[in-house]
DNA sequence: TATCCGACATACA
DNA sequence: TGTATGTCGGATA
């Protein structure tokens, strides 16, 4: 359950009659407990309450108290030994009328009326698990606001079926916007009069919802007709008179206005009952697209953007500059008149802006140094020069583009009232004032320099640009200052829809044969170096990490340096964060590209390194892209991806189920093999495989049990969309692809944790077959296991590879068949044979300790670690004749080597 | 054929 | 339910 849901849950609860018995089980209900845990409860199986009450394990503590008996009775739930014995978070008390409730690990206390409980559901969040909440437990509006209008939408669209259509579902969400205004401004004082709306809606229509219609469009019509100088508007019965013009183009189409039924007109008042003053623009917005969009009502909020993952963008891209700028100006008048009409001509553009977060914080960051500047100037703000005309978007659905023009419009007043004053900002905002330009439309098929087009600016505005810091914009651009930003979407080329895999091939045709394993989010990258082709700029965004790492790398990097444009500023791989409960699981990066001189800043976590260049590895150096290619670079074994089933699991078994097995047939014995993919090479454990050889089929299939699993690996693959499944379909006791030789072989996994010091690599003998979650040389010389474990060759693979979150992914076509190893001389193959055997003994002397355990970084035996020290001293000295003093010293040589045996290869073509 | 990756997947404590 | 660490097989070349 999200938040939304358990506040919804919650304020019906409380809206019911109490009922004393019930109570504690409908609470836990709420709060996404599942029956069966109900059910328990209420058994008294796992109800450890020893005062009468409930007790859940790990959670909470309730009981419902005599009337009046509340407090006391919370004292009671405090002093019994099984609140602490059984660990619970809360204690609660209501009779029905009152309730109080602490929270026990931070002596949180609630005390409210029962009937307020739906106000203050914030507070037991933790008990669903929501844990990272601390802006909405101090914001609860956003998630109400969220809830109410959700329940009006679903509500408006059962009303009226014809408004679900697609030519009409914009209209429903310009009604909304509109719906959300009026709250606002009841609740702002931009009505005259509190709640003016709601009231007008509650005593104007009837209960059944019958004529809410007809008054809503006599609302629409008031604000959008202008009145003659002080008086009356004429036609307008005094009721609708009393709403003032608003337009601004919220109110200018007509949009018609929904019917409504009684239990409609019952959620558009409940939704006005809130106090909408304190809604928060970016986080609501965000939470709010869920409200038209089925697919993500789900997961509510999970892709909106955090301030501080925006601020990873704005700041390195403009306002870090800006604040620089005043910094230097200090209190010099000049100065500071020029840095705000700077600001007053800054362009700011989110061609991925759902509902607008990024050009919200951006505006409110701007206003803030604009506040900054009147201070230090001594003067008061009477006006902003600062408009929402600066600001531009574009966005695939309608609902969420109309948030973000609303949302600008909320976040320009808040500034007003924060920075000019209450009374101030009610006179300014009426009629409303146009907002960003945000255009509905998918932004790769639309041109983007008609939804933003590049302004010139005169001679006089250059001179007022800043030439402070790290901006130069002297000698450069002859146009307005345009930042391109915000975090577009993420998709893999296999998860891609037919759509967008069209809006791919629109955008990487041109330059590319092979695109299409590019991740969703570089067409955006494209777009924006197009945009800035020409003129000078930057453009950042957040992205999945996987763009700079991997495959990915040498096909979009081209492009983009190409185009011009260098890497001007790049946050590393972080975890995808926000409020939401249910995170998207992806690691990100921020990168800006421009093409503007000045020097580039790498952030990595808490540290920036300024640097000359960074690399599309995110790495600060000399710009080198490393293909991948299908056979090794360097006299070194050939390796392969392990063996690859494709069979639902039904030729894998534990070791248990096989040797059961094969003690009630013994003649399955030889049609089982050890099966080693990541897990096993790491953490050990015993599984095998059938293999089955075309002559054993007889054998295979005889058996019930075998033969079952044939079938079924047949029935799976003729059913799935892979192609490489359909065509091994009519040979389902093989694998779909086996190079498995019979031979030994070395095994490294393909994916391995960033905390290891060394690859999980291990040596086979011919009885095991490695799958495909580890890469394999088979028959490879023993002094291959050396290279493969060292230092050296980690430090390539964790820049070159491509990652799974932040952990090691091996690939052998990228890591190993690119890895630079100078000639080996009979001499150092058998002196790195020796250290590899010497490896293996080491780790022979723990047994049976597995790899993941000796490789534990805090806990590897000194006997292994000198074994690898000495591998490691013993390669190094073939490459340089010494120890390396560091990775970057070791990625230098790296590197060095590569170009220089990739360019000679080139000539030699 | 042969890989590379996943707005991931899932087992733990 | 946050933390830790690697499954599995589709889409692509």
């Amino acid at each position: 359950m999200n938040a939304v849901e358990i506040e919804e849950a919650v304020s019906d609860l409380s809206q019911e009659p109490f009922d004393a018995a019930e109570f504690p089980f409908s609470f836990l209900a709420a709060f996404g407990n599942k029956e069966a845990t109900i059910k328990r409860l209420r058994s008294g199986n796992t109800n450890k309450s020893d005062v009468g009450g409930v007790l859940q394990r790990n959670n909470i503590h309730i009981a419902v108290a005599e009337p009046g008996q509340t407090v006391e009775t919370l004292a009671r739930l405090k002093a019994s030994p099984q609140t602490e014995r059984q660990k619970a978070k809360f204690i609660l008390a209501t009779d029905g009328a009152q309730l109080e409730a602490e929270e026990l690990g931070s002596g949180e206390v609630l005390s409210c009326r029962y009937g307020d409980l739906g106000n203050n559901f914030g507070f037991f969040l933790p008990l669903a698990g929501i844990s990272t909440v601390a802006e909405v437990k101090n914001n609860p509006i956003d998630i109400k606001a969220t809830s109410r209008l959700n329940r009006l939408y679903v509500q408006l669209l059962k009303d009226n079926a014809d408004w679900g259509s697609p030519d009409k579902r914009g209209d429903l969400n310009r009604f909304m916007a509109r719906m959300i205004f009026c709250f606002f401004a009841e609740d702002t004082g931009i009505f005259q009069g509190d709640d003016l709306f709601t009231s007008t809606v509650q005593t104007m229509t009837e209960a059944d919802g019958s004529n809410t219609r007809d008054v809503l469009l006599r609302l629409f019509d008031a604000m959008n007709t202008r009145a003659p100088d002080g008086a009356a508007r004429p036609g307008f019965p005094s009721w609708a008179d009393r709403f003032p013009y608003v337009n601004g183009g919220l109110f200018a189409d007509d949009i018609g206005c929904p019917t409504f039924s009684r239990t409609s007109r019952a959620y558009l008042l409940r939704a006005g009952e809130l106090d909408w003053k304190t809604i928060n623009p970016d986080i609501f917005g965000s939470m709010i697209q869920a409200v038209a969009d089925e697919d993500e009502r789900g997961e509510l909020g999970m892709h909106y953007t955090s301030v501080p993952n925006i601020q990873k963008v704005l700041d390195p891209l403009f306002l870090d500059d800006l604040r620089e700028q005043l910094e230097q100006a200090g209190t010099n008048k000049r100065m500071l008149f020029n840095l705000r009409q700077r600001l007053s001509r800054i362009r700011v553009f989110d061609p991925a802006c759902g509902s607008g977060n990024f050009l919200v914080i951006a505006y409110i960051r701007m206003r803030e140094i604009e506040d900054e500047i009147m201070r230090r100037r001594g003067e008061a703000l009477t006006r902003s020069a600062i408009s929402l005309t600066q600001f531009f978007g574009i966005e695939i659905k309608s609902f969420a583009a109309e948030i973000a023009r609303l949302s600008l419009l909320i976040a320009e007043f808040q500034c007003d009232v924060r920075f000019i004053g209450q009374a101030e900002a009610r006179a300014l905002v009426l009629p409303l004032h146009a907002t960003g330009n945000i255009r509905q439309g998918n932004a790769l098929r639309i041109d983007w320099e008609e939804v933003c087009p590049p302004a010139t600016v005169s001679a006089e505005e250059r001179d007022l640009g800043g030439p402070t810091g790290r901006l130069n914009l002297e000698g450069g651009s002859e146009e307005r200052e345009i930042y391109i930003c915000g975090n577009p979407p993420y998709q893999g080329s296999v998860n891609q829809s037919q759509a967008q895999k069209a809006d791919m091939e629109s955008i990487f045709k041109k330059y590319l044969k092979t695109y299409k394993d590019l991740d969703y989010v570089s067409s955006w990258f494209v777009r924006a170096a197009e945009y800035l082709k020409g003129r000078s700029g930057v453009a950042a965004f957040v992205s999945t990490n996987s763009i700079c790492q991997g495959e990915q790398v040498a096909m979009l990097w081209p492009i983009l340096f190409k185009l011009g444009l260098e890497i001007d500023f790049a946050h590393t791989s972080f975890l995808w964060k926000n409020n939401a409960s249910n995170n998207a699981g992806v690691t990100c990066i921020v990168v800006g590209i421009g093409n503007l001189t000045r020097q580039k800043l790498l952030f990595e976590g808490s540290e920036v390194r300024a640097a000359l260049g960074i690399t599309p590895y995110l790495t600060i150096g000399e710009r080198v892209i490393v293909r991948k290619q299908t056979s090794p670079l360097s006299p070194i074994a050939k390796m392969q991806s392990g063996n690859k089933p494709t069979d639902n699991g039904n030729f894998i078994l534990d070791g248990e189920d096989k040797r059961s097995l094969v003690r009630s047939f013994p003649e399955t014995e030889r049609l089982f093999r050890r099966f080693v993919g990541s897990r096993e090479l790491t953490q050990g454990g015993d599984r095998y495989c059938l293999w089955i050889k075309d002559n054993d089929l007889a054998v295979a299939s005889a058996n019930p049990e075998i033969g079952n699993r044939i079938s079924n690996v047949r029935a799976f693959r003729l059913e799935s969309r892979g192609k490489q499944a359909n065509e091994n379909a009519e040979t389902p006791h093989r694998f779909v692809f086996s190079p498995h030789t019979g031979g030994s072989c070395i095994a490294v996994s393909n994916v391995s944790s960033e905390r290891r010091e060394y690859l999980p690599a291990n040596y086979f003998s011919g009885d095991t077959v490695v799958s495909n979650l580890a890469s394999v040389a088979y028959d490879a010389p023993l002094w291959n296991f050396s290279i493969i474990v060292s230092k050296l060759h980690l430090a390539w693979i964790a820049t070159i590879c491509g990652k799974l979150k932040t952990d090691y992914r091996y690939s052998n076509t990228l890591g190993w068949n690119t890895f630079p190893v100078p000639k080996l001389t009979a001499t150092d193959k058998a002196r790195l044979t020796r250290c590899a055997a010497d490896i293996l003994l080491a780790r022979e002397a723990h047994f049976p300790a597995t790899i993941a355990e000796l490789y534990d970084p805090e806990m590897m035996p000194t006997d292994l670690r000198a074994a690898h020290d000495c591998n490691d001293e013993t390669l190094e000295r073939i490459y340089i004749g010494r120890r390396f003093r560091n990775d970057t010293e070791r990625l230098e040589k790296l590197f060095e080597m590569y170009t220089k045996m990739t360019t000679k290869k080139e000539r030699a073509n």
